[in-house]
DNA sequence: AATAAAATATACCGATCAGTAAATTAAAAA
DNA sequence: TTTTTAATTTACTGATCGGTATATTTTATT
């Protein structure tokens, strides 16, 4: 009955995630993103909408692997407390090692477009809370077993760890000395002391 | 012998600089450029050059405005610690009164230009390092006067608060429940003590 | 008053922007 | 095999982009 798409839309959308995460919006033309994507220009408008639909379906997709990758890092190590310090130093790592350092599209979109957007305002802003979630329940896990003290403010210490990771992806874009980046994370874990 | 400016450059620098604060490099064109700084496109090109001198002269505007203001700041009250703890307080509540939230001109340079030009990578990291040299300036005095423990590590504790100052202006962008920022600055002002 | 230098205003440049109309091609259903 | 539906390709739209050529106006110097 139809003629079926002959590129793969998953696919497509990835390429555009890593485009639109690397430049931004206003900086990624749709020229940028079918040369990108590989597809004819009416097939980007037919599959996807238009750049507004296009970048805020690549912004989802990313929201969701990023708290899946979050969640299953902070559960590889039994240890709570080395989780923890293994994923700001697997951040700090890779933010020198990465160039240019892409950072979060999450927090790449909360300075370019939620200010002027209401969408990408609520969008952004349920993921960090998503975010303080998952770190709340990796503290939570550590103070029942005995590893973190039971007095700890489990949902405050998330949500400071987040602020952390927020201003951490940040810096590494001006890529600093890298003690900045390892006294801070130093610091910010002995809260959890 | 020559005719003179009939507009007030530091005047028109002065609106080219909140427009590009607001709004970013790429969404800012030079006919918004030229409407606000209430000057003709020729004008802006013979006084500014182009659109990035122009985003340059604004940016560097700012950051000798903004380090200066945080200096001030930081030196008003004679507790250091109550002086740190108004400054986060006002950081916080400025991010929800404003709206929408411009955030900090240099930060949103950071996302949006550091990672692809050079030029203001340099400039915002040595911006950042430059105010984490400030906050030291005053942790020390606090040392100092006794207010605060000898045994503390002025310098990183200077950059924590620099990381937890960029995550939290980056946050508020996302206008989160009131608590979640309030949490955070308890959590980062308790390294303090 | 004449001259020279620079700021102004108008109008324009080619390039690129996001988005689409029209024609062609492919493939499933009849 | 014919028909129908949608994906592809090519080419194009008007609008806007950053930047400038040209001509006019202003003002200090001669």
């Amino acid at each position: 009955m139809v003629r079926q798409r002959e590129f793969d839309k998953e696919q497509a959308l990835d390429e555009a995630m890593e485009l639109f995460w690397k430049k931004g919006y206003e900086a990624t033309s749709i020229s940028d993103l079918t040369a990108a994507m590989g597809i004819q220009r009416p097939s980007l408008y037919a599959a996807f909408g238009g750049k507004e639909e296009l970048f805020e379906a690549a912004l989802r997709k990313y929201l969701n692997l990023h708290a899946a990758r979050i969640r299953a890092k902070l559960h590889t190590n039994p240890s709570v407390k080395e989780a923890i310090r293994a994923f700001f130093g697997d951040l700090v790592e890779e933010g020198y090692r990465e160039t240019p350092s892409k950072g979060c599209f999450c927090i790449n979109t909360m300075v370019e477009l939620a200010p002027h957007d209401e969408k990408f305002e609520i969008l952004t802003r349920e993921h960090e809370m998503y975010l303080a979630v998952i770190f709340q329940e990796a503290i939570r896990k550590g103070m029942k077993s005995g590893e973190l003290a039971g007095s700890l403010d489990a949902k405050g210490l998330a949500q400071t760890l987040v602020v952390a990771l927020i201003g951490l992806t940040v810096l590494l874009k001006s890529r600093p000395e890298r003690s900045f980046a390892d006294h801070s994370v130093g610091m910010v874990l002995s809260l959890l002391h």
